[in-house]
DNA sequence: AATAGCCGCAACCGCCCCATA
DNA sequence: ATATGGGGCGGTTGCGGCTAT
């Protein structure tokens, strides 16, 4: 399923992240947020390159991540809208909240391309494998049914840590990121997110503007 | 019970866009 | 106008688990 962990020449980690380094991100990015993706992972205290940490907050660690089977409406809406924007992933799950960009293209390549091919509305140029052993395959039929809350709130694979993540979700985006040295009245009167205060990272101070303060 | 092949999905890679200097 | 750095995005890879034989 994941990669097995390595390093690259440069000794940053490859492959799975562990347990330790997710609680490592999950800490820091909920007491200091993202402000600089590259730099992040060197005051987090991992041996990881920034885009790497930002994929595993994005979709995995991130609050309100919903996992596990999509609901007939979720498909729906991905159908729907792969037929009128195409591959623009981070565009179609944009719609679907709590899914990740990553999360449905994986679910569109392994489930959804393979009976969609077969419907003859789906626009050409979309089209990309053909591959002959998705003849198998029963073309998907598309059903309007009215939503239901609890179609949306699926049963995790994951739940313990889906758990942890609501636990400390509930008001993770609607409030400001805090750290010792941070006072929330130098945030900017205009109202605008934006903050400029020292870090306190180990033996190091650091200044660091810090934009999109609320995400 | 063994094993070969398939599938799901986490993670990596490289390109592109945008902001800033 | 150009260079540079950071973030975002889509395509692809490859391992582990599952299933069929």
């Amino acid at each position: 399923m994941a990669r097995t962990p390595g390093c690259d020449k440069s000794g940053l980690r490859k492959g799975t992240w562990t347990p330790e380094e997710d609680e490592k991100l999950k800490a820091y990015v909920t007491r200091y947020g993202c402000w600089n993706w590259r730099q992040l992972p060197k005051f987090a205290g991992l041996q990881r390159c920034g885009k790497s940490c930002r994929l595993r907050w994005l979709n995995y660690l991130r609050p309100n991540i919903k996992r596990g089977d999509y609901s007939k409406e979720e498909e729906e809406t991905i159908i729907r809208l792969h037929e009128k924007l195409g591959n623009r992933w981070s565009a179609i799950a944009a719609e679907l909240p709590g899914r990740t960009d990553n999360e449905v293209k994986n679910h569109w390549h392994t489930n959804l391309k393979k009976r969609f091919n077969h419907n003859p509305l789906e626009p050409k140029e979309h089209k990309r494998d053909t591959s002959s052993k998705d003849k198998e395959d029963p073309p998907l039929i598309l059903v309007s049914q009215p939503a239901s809350s609890d179609q949306f709130s699926s049963i995790t694979k994951d739940e313990s840590s889906n758990k942890a993540c609501d636990a400390d979700s509930g008001n993770f985006w609607a409030e400001p990121f805090f750290c010792d040295n941070f006072n929330i009245n130098t945030l900017d009167s205009s109202g605008y997110e934006f903050a400029e205060f020292p870090f306190l990272c180990g033996e190091m101070d650091f200044y660091h503007q810090l934009d999109g303060f609320y995400f």
